[in-house]
RNA sequence: GGCGCAUUCGUCUAGUGGACCAGGACGCUGGCCUCUCACGUCGGUGACACGGGUUCGAAUCCCGUAUGCGCCA
């Protein structure tokens, strides 16, 4: 029964990955990594309108992205595919006509409308529950000849047995459905394409897979999925179902409340080893309640016994914290390989790698997302300083500033190696020169070379820039 | 409408009958650092949905109500 563990991501490919899957991506990605089991990927695309292949090559991408491998899936193969449902449609076909050789399921010619009077029906008698009446469970094959002369095309319906059914979910604990909970249903559609309850049941089973971890909105489908796995005789894999994430409305997180798909975070700069921590933290917490977790302690700490069994709302606030607390620690080459990107993307034409490297560094403390470096080195990439906020015209124009302008520019005159030391010296002098301090002796001073009254250390600034253009921005501001 | 799941500070959470007048994190807020912002650091704010039980004792167990969410119809 020592089952080795084996795991899948199974989404539709309808669009960009949304937050919602990758939390589940990344939960069943750390309980195989953990387990040492196989973290296999299936694509499901039996919705035939809304699956496109620019979505699915868009999710592996997002995948890699967020640097999850996987073992078996669609492009990588592996030893129980095809892992598209599209291309297991005969085996649905095949497993379907086990299903009624055997007497538990059966073809259904019942239209539409007519499925819709009989429920209108049942709704005006009062019952509570309207399920399907069971109509076409022992047609006659003649009875069965005569409908399809007539060009319907049937349905395949399990006939669902009388009975209650429980099982014992990893996060939920041991759950009962009572007899008589849902009718009659759907597992091949009239159009021959499964219903996601019977594909995904004949897929775990024939994938070999361990552990179910979905979404808890699953739930009420996991009854239905055992009554199958019962009927072909199948081993009944471990259920795990895990509170969705909502909006910051309780609603089910969707569009209008802003970036919900993972490339979409992607854009920003957020980084994928925060997204994979954060993510984490919603609904699970680590046993010694630390929350700063890298990769490799996220996958040696997992444990299903701690993950909570409540819906979690997703705070961008926090995730921007951790973020910029993940930016932090980037080291210098990094934080410039990262980053680069975004500053070419702004139009920037970059500088030496040194160069590019101390100013990152001077601004790293505070950023909270790569994109915002666009904005805070903006001032080294312009040509000049345009001065906007009117406090800091004012500033930049007394009297105090003008002297300190031109001792400053004095002090210049007198240095070779322009360091942040030799800028605190100079200060000094200025400030003995002048009896100006404080912070009408650096105001003026940050505001010529910023354009902006708060920014980094002025010091590494000034060296950064240069005794160059620190001399022209001056000079341009004093004139 | 039926069935299911849930409910601890604004948000994420710890808590599995006594160690809890409920701990941590984000946020907010006050101080320190400081030319400024940020970082860092020290402090503050702030919650067991409600009502009944069970028990010597309940955030923790049971029942009901309310609210939210999900699935099906």
């Amino acid at each position: 029964m020592n089952n080795p563990v084996r795991v899948r991501f199974a989404p539709s490919p309808t669009g960009h990955l949304h937050i919602g899957n990758v939390r589940t991506a990344i939960l069943n990605w750390l309980f195989a990594r953990h387990s040492g089991g196989a973290f296999i990927l299936r694509i499901e695309d039996t919705d035939v309108e809304r699956s496109t292949k620019a979505s699915e090559e868009s999710i592996l991408e997002d995948l890699r992205w967020l640097t999850l491998d996987w073992d078996e899936g669609p492009e990588k193969g592996g030893a129980f595919g095809p892992y598209r449902q599209s291309e297991r449609l005969a085996l649905y076909q095949q497993y379907a006509q086990q299903l009624i050789a055997s007497r538990k399921a059966y073809y259904c010619f019942c239209t539409e409308s007519e499925l819709e009077a009989a429920r209108d029906n049942a709704m005006a008698q009062g019952g509570g529950q309207v399920h399907y009446s069971g109509k076409c469970r022992s047609l006659t094959p003649a009875q069965q000849a005569e409908a399809r002369a007539k060009g319907i095309a049937p349905a395949i319906r399990f006939h669902v047995p009388e009975q209650a059914v429980s099982f014992a979910d990893l996060v939920k604990g041991e759950l009962t459905f009572p007899e008589n909970t849902f009718g009659d249903f759907v597992i091949i559609r009239s159009g021959g394409l499964p219903t996601y309850n019977f594909a995904a049941v004949v897929d775990d089973h024939l994938m070999k897979i361990s552990h179910v971890i979905r979404g808890d909105d699953h739930v009420s489908n996991t009854p239905k999925q055992k009554l199958l796995y019962e009927a072909f005789g199948w081993e009944v894999p471990v259920f795990c179902h895990i509170p969705m994430i909502l909006g910051e409305d309780r609603s089910r997180l969707s569009k209008r409340h802003g970036a919900t798909s993972l490339d979409q975070f992607a854009e920003k700069g957020y980084l994928p080893e925060a997204i994979i921590n954060f993510l984490s933290l919603l609904s699970w917490s680590s046993e010694s309640g630390e929350e700063i977790l890298p990769i490799a302690r996220l996958i040696q700490e997992f444990s299903f016994a701690r993950i909570n069994n409540s819906a979690a709302v997703f705070d961008t606030t926090k995730l921007n914290w951790m973020n910029g607390v993940y930016i932090r620690k980037l080291d210098p080459e990094q934080l410039v390989h990262r980053t680069a990107p975004f500053l070419r993307h702004a139009g920037y034409t970059l500088p030496d790698s040194g160069a590019l490297k101390a100013l990152l560094v001077l601004l790293q403390e505070s950023v909270e997302y790569l994109e915002q470096f666009v904005e805070k080195t903006a001032f080294f990439f312009a040509e000049r300083i345009h001065l906007t906020d009117g406090a800091a015209i004012a500033m930049s124009q007394s009297e105090a500033s003008e002297k300190v302008y031109w001792s400053f520019l004095r002090q210049l005159e007198n240095i070779e190696d322009f360091t942040p030391e030799v800028f605190r010296e100079i200060m000094k002098t200025v400030n003995k020169e002048t009896g100006v301090m404080g912070k009408e002796l650096w105001m003026p001073i940050r505001i010529a070379l910023t354009g902006a009254m708060h920014g980094p250390d002025l010091p590494k600034l000034a060296a950064l820039l240069g005794k160059e253009r620190v001399h022209k921005m001056i000079l341009h501001i004093v004139e």
